[in-house]
DNA sequence: TATGAATGAGCATTCATTCAT
DNA sequence: AATGAATGAATGCTCATTCAT
């Protein structure tokens, strides 16, 4: 009888396999020859699993978001304001664990944003909704433990985006912007005007 | 008796004459026979003005940008309050005049995230200085004028990059951002809490 | 215990299943995958039973034309004069019911032409004899019986070629030929000339 | 100024020089890189004249059968009887000076049937037509010539769909046919019947 | 016997770029 | 200055075939 492999488990191992190379280079760049040399597979064989170099950025992107955001619920939860909460989910986009997938969610905007397909927009879409519903709950318990007034629910969307646009005139202009402080020192400013200050 | 030729003039004229061709399609999909072709020139002769496609994407948002923030500067003048000015400033993301213009820095975006040149990088460093202080001293005019708290000065950044972000994210994702409402309702949220309240 | 099966019936079987996908697609067109899963195989079981594509057309030629032959010796024997015996002959070229059968032949004398192998040489070979022998039997019972001159002996291979050359020509070019009514005048026109007119 | 090329005649030029490799391989063994060599062209200035290798038969087989053409009526205005020009007429499927052309053509006629092109069914039905009129012809000079029956020319159809029957079923079968007597027999006994006897 | 996962040789095709005119 | 014919490097992708199970 033949082999029986488990397809999804299979497709995640030649993106991770593949994930230093990804990173360090600019997929226009790779070819499908060093794509499965790295992954140690023949050319075929990838087209098995993948239907273009795209789909492998997608892949491995999705897989590392999903490590990234297990790894950023748990440090939400050791934060102890809503402030640092905040701050804390921003780190995305400076600390180093993630430079990784930093660097392939950047080729990945980039990607979406040259020709975007169906379900690049679907997965964006989710992402947005996603981290969106994450930082409107952060703000809303903020603001049922009293720590935030009212008016803090309308600025969610665009604190959100804030973080988004941050990082992307980051990566197109460089020292412009310094993420670290520059989103803190945001967040805090924000933040001076919706805390409820104790007397 | 050899036609003394405009050089920088003549680039303008083909980058302008690629304009629909440019808006339309993808730049990936675009070829240099037919840029020449829609151009009325020689494939040779776009080499002599041009050294690869993207420099033509390239020369095109520079001179829709010249001619948008001249308009861009004429209506912020013709606004009366600093919260309309700001308002009037992001009009650029979803005003129907400007969406060649957004389509095309779409696209010099991706190709900046893809594989950054330094001409790029320089380009959108000075846009980015260049409207972060447009911005900035919209904010200054309106603290001295007394319609602004102080703190006002600290949320520049932040707000000037919420509209990139909004921009960015609006069009990897669909129908999740309304650039105009949601944009205007982040303007308005905050300048409700640094406008100083007349008694 | 080992499952015993019949090469040459499966054989058979996998090559009608694949009649219709073969029928309604170029060959070139189809892959092994293809017609593997058309036939509820795997590509490995293909290659157990057929060395290739091509032996795949070869053999459901073979099966269709034998059952062909067989449908048409029944209604030779039907037919009343040898006139009508040989128009009964040329029926395949345009009867419905062989429609599958042409569609197939048209692609087996393709590759035949193409790349000629022994055994299709073979086979071809084999088809011109046989029918051949089977006109000029008909002719010559025609002759034995009072029917037709002796003369008539000396047009049948010509008389069998110009089927076939009608029919390639009609495949190869449209609406020029209408097999059914050219065929039938030329047959008709010849007997003019080679039966033996009662008094 | 650019160099000005006489676009067909280079087409041609390209054609002819691959003659003898088109005749002595098949088209599917050979590679545009084989070709273009042999042309002593690049592999882009072959897509700049020809959509593809079917069009390279195409045009060859255009070109030569033009040639032959001229040829053919200068031998049949040679030839003195009816009966004779017919047979020059046939004498393209074996005299030697053809050989390369019938090679050429066989393959035309494979590539024809297995995926009918809209410009090779055009070629298909101008040639036919044109081999029908030209037989029609010198069977209409035979009859007014006083040397045929009028009935000749109800067989003047399935006489030349003969010739084209006899050549592909020698092609696809051996040595069961032998073009040139079986032909010239088929013609001489065809003509024995319709020719009007002196007394 | 049956399978289908793995393979990689092999090729058409594209297109940016050059340069003779 | 302008051109467009010529080029060939470069690569994605296919698919027949194999073979471990």
């Amino acid at each position: 009888m033949a082999i029986i492999v488990d397809k999804a488990q299979k497709k995640k191992d030649i993106a991770l396999a593949c994930k230093d190379l990804l990173v360090q280079s600019n997929i226009n760049d790779l070819t499908i020859s060093q794509i499965a040399k790295t992954a140690k597979i023949g050319k075929g064989t990838f087209y098995e699993y993948f239907s273009n170099k795209e789909e492998l950025v997608f892949e491995l992107v999705n897989i590392l978001m999903h490590i990234h955001n297990a790894k950023k619920s748990e440090r939400i939860e050791l934060a102890e304001s809503t402030r640092e909460k905040i701050k804390v989910f921003y780190e995305f986009f400076y600390e180093e664990e993630a430079s990784a997938l930093r660097s392939l969610y950047q080729e990945f905007i980039a990607i979406s944003l040259l020709s975007p397909r169906q379900e690049m927009i679907t997965f964006q879409t989710e992402c947005f909704t996603f981290y969106y519903k994450w930082v409107e709950k952060l703000i809303d318990e903020g603001i049922a433990s009293g720590e935030l007034q009212a008016v803090a629910k309308d600025l969610i969307k665009g604190m959100y985006t804030m973080g988004e646009g941050m990082f992307v005139a980051s990566l197109a202009t460089k020292d412009v912007i310094n993420l670290k402080s520059d989103i803190n020192c945001y967040v805090d400013n924000i933040f001076n005007l919706v805390e409820i200050k104790e007397r």
